[in-house]
RNA sequence: GGCCCCGUCGUCUAGCGGCCUAGGACUCUGGCUUCUCAAGCCAGCUACGAGGGUUCGAAUCCCUUCGGGGCUACCA
């Protein structure tokens, strides 16, 4: 095993939609062992499905992890010395090794069609026997073989599988043996020449040096194919990369997590404000854990801590339930600025603010307030907005909790009391408030303060009250009361 | 159907033969605190799928069984 050489990751998503939970805990475990063992990050993009690969996903992909945090050494846009990095340009590169292990007996050309192929997998399928290529085109004889071609037939090229079995150790499962009787021939490249991912990965990880193949265990019947194809390049076992598959992210529905059974897309979880540090830290945990009790850790932490030895056999379930309490924890770890840069977005999309200067700053001065209110940058919205809305209205809902005769008195109380007051900041305001209401008319808090709350930022539920007032203004604070009173 | 993988609280997990009357986190339920909402603090509920072995001793090792999932393409 290639202990000695340098470690050498990839993550090779084939970007048929964007990017989901599924592949970015791939990715993150991928980066992080790479980091982790100080080897290099490859990105390669699997794009030889050209009907369902479109340039958008790509670049999508290309973003997607760059927000997150993701930083490759080698792929798109950075290159490399074994590039290119999408396998769309590297054709010529497939050809030739196909050719290669044509002329080396390892392959052979396939001129069965697509419905005889499927006819006779139906015919397995009723005898009860192990449905696969049954390796009629192996050995075709001159005239079957001018028949097809004087019939116009497009072959394939058909990888050999010989008899026996091929076993590997993996990372996560330990060692994994397969029958040949049940991996039958497959086809390395299309009719029309072009190459399929058994072909493309195999020679690719290979060509790219890669020395670990950490990816999702829906690969793992696959590997007995991939090293065949290693071993018709001529490796030897001693320089097969090690292999790691990764359990399974599950929906809620116990089912691989996919479109159908829950939020996957990640720009989904960018547009609602999570944040790429709380992605990371979740998603880390599904399949890994830090032990020793730990859940909280940075992306500087997880490179530190993370081993393919601590990464479980048993898939995980996602759960935006305690993806939200962590996304919470990581906004109460920024800092006021970082965490003004993050939330302006989406202010700025929400139409509270155009981004202004002055804006900017009164949000900076309303965020120690908010910080650990909000579980995600999206909910600052409806906790800032009455700072800076034009047409002020208390929502039809809350209009009851000022229309009743005690609340009414309390908001006159306040008004008064608020006008005489000698200077506008939260400590003088609550101490003038609590004289005239909790000592004077003998309230108790939440009563006394309710309706002013309501009345100020026409809701019961807001940032603290008095600094609410202050960051508001004396006079549209009195404003607000006072049009209160008048209903 | 065949092959392969997997199986600890509702969920994510710690545990790699005795430290486990199974620990932590999230959720949930009470309570405290309190100008609302949060945050914070305290308490509570709830798990080794089942059955056989091995062993002085098993969540940890073996077998069977049940359950879940993946693959079974000229997708990846």
């Amino acid at each position: 095993m290639p202990n000695s050489k340098e470690v050498r990751v990839r993550f090779a998503p084939s970007p048929t939609g964007d990017l989901h939970v599924g592949n970015i805990r791939t990715a993150l475990f991928d980066w992080a062992y790479a980091r982790h063992t100080g080897g290099k990050f490859v990105f390669r993009i699997e794009d030889t499905d050209t009907e369902r690969v479109t340039d958008e996903y790509i670049s999508r992909a290309v973003e997607t992890l760059k927000w997150l945090g993701l930083d490759w050494d080698e792929g798109p846009e950075v290159g490399g010395p074994y590039g290119p990095y999408l396998q769309s340009q590297r054709m010529d590169i497939y050809a030739e090794w196909a050719q290669r292990f044509l002329d080396q007996g390892d392959a052979y050309y396939c001129y069965c069609s697509s419905e005889e192929l499927e006819a006779r997998r139906e015919a397995q399928r009723a005898a009860n026997v192990a449905p696969g290529y049954d390796g009629k085109c192996r050995s075709l004889s001159e005239a079957e073989l001018s028949a097809f071609i004087s019939e116009g037939r497009k072959p394939v090229v058909r990888m050999r599988m010989p008899d026996g079995e091929t076993t590997f150790t993996d990372l996560i499962r330990g060692e994994v043996t397969f029958d040949h009787n049940f991996v039958p021939d497959f086809v390395l490249v299309r009719g029309d020449g072009s190459p399929l991912y058994t072909l493309a990965v195999a020679v690719d990880d290979v060509l790219m040096k890669i020395s670990h193949v950490l990816r999702g265990e829906d690969l793992l019947s696959s590997t007995p194919r991939q090293i065949r194809v290693y071993q018709a390049m001529g490796l030897s076992d001693a320089d097969f990369p090690h292999f790691a598959h990764l359990p399974f992210v599950m929906g809620q529905d116990n089912a691989k997590l996919s479109k159908r059974n829950g939020e996957v897309s990640i720009a989904w979880y960018r547009d609602r404000g999570f944040l790429p540090e709380a992605i990371c830290n979740y998603l880390a945990l599904l399949g890994w854990s830090p032990g020793e009790d730990r859940e909280n850790v940075s992306m500087k932490e997880l490179t530190e801590l993370f081993t393919v030895e601590r990464v479980h056999s048993s898939p995980a379930r996602f759960d935006m339930k305690k993806l939200e309490p962590i996304n919470g924890d990581k906004i109460r770890e920024l800092d006021l600025d970082d965490l003004l840069s993050r939330v302006t977005p989406f202010l700025i999309k929400d139409g509270v603010i155009a981004g202004t200067d002055d804006q900017l700053a009164l949000v900076r001065l309303t965020l120690p307030l908010i910080q650990e209110r909000i579980a995600t940058l999206a909910e600052v919205t409806a906790m800032v907005k009455f700072l800076f809305v034009t047409d002020f209205a208390i929502e039809e809902s809350e209009q009851p909790k000022i229309a009743d005769a005690q609340s009414q008195s309390v908001l006159q109380a306040a008004l008064d009391t608020l006008n005489s007051v000698s200077q506008w900041d939260h400590a003088t305001i609550e101490a003038a408030l609590r004289e005239t209401l909790i000592a004077g008319l003998a309230l108790k808090p939440r009563i006394a303060f309710g309706p002013i709350r309501v009345a100020v930022t026409g809701s019961h539920i807001s940032p603290p009250l008095f600094e609410s007032m202050e960051l508001l203004g004396r006079e549209r604070s009195l404003e607000r009361i006072a049009a209160a009173v008048q209903k």
